[in-house]
DNA sequence: TAACTATAGTACTTTTTTGTAAGTTATTGC
DNA sequence: GCAATAACTTACAAAAAAGTACTATAGTTA
């Protein structure tokens, strides 16, 4: 469960199926997410081989995230677990 | 993410897909679950409505489990995690 | 040259989760 | 009457996750 069993790791990883980000906009999709919580998750996701990387070599620094090939394999769970309303609902 | 979004919940639901279950049979399906979290993570599926606790009036007690209609509309998704290898990989 | 930019790292604290160990219960078998 | 039973419950301690605030970077632009 660890690959996407946390707070935060469902929610971007399903914002990401529309594509690659950069990084502060990815970033801004998340409501509440701190930028540490935010930084942490996406390399943990990197690290998991679910996202990729692609950094811009440019001043003031460009990062991209989007999703792996695997990552992609998520995407009908994704979607359920969003239509499911998973997101939302209580607690 | 708080319905499944945890250590334990997926597990507990997934191993109630076969029907319900006596309370102590069902922590034994989960090797490394304590005590507390089982009853703990158990009765919070309740809440959310996602398992019913059936209690029978014997002593010693006896309490078993089952998924509800809501539980099982997760099926789909609790499957797919099984599948996908969730439960086991990394980390 | 000083401020600004986008991304990230770090130290430290607070909060949340989880684990451990010890009760509690009411009936049955010895 | 006393231990054994199944399913908790509780208090306390330890561990893990998250938040906050601050720092670094190096070109660009005013």
């Amino acid at each position: 469960m660890s690959l996407i069993g946390t707070k935060w790791k469902p929610l971007i990883l399903f914002h990401l199926l529309n594509g690659g980000v950069r990084s502060g906009v990815l970033q801004k999709k998340i409501p509440g997410i701190s930028n540490k919580m935010f930084t942490q998750t996406v390399r943990e996701l990197e690290k998991d081989g679910l996202v990729i990387r692609k950094i811009f070599p440019v001043v003031p620094p460009k990062v991209e995230y989007k999703l792996s090939e695997r990552g992609f394999s998520l995407e009908g769970i994704l979607r359920s677990l969003d239509s499911w309303g998973l997101e939302d609902s209580k607690h």
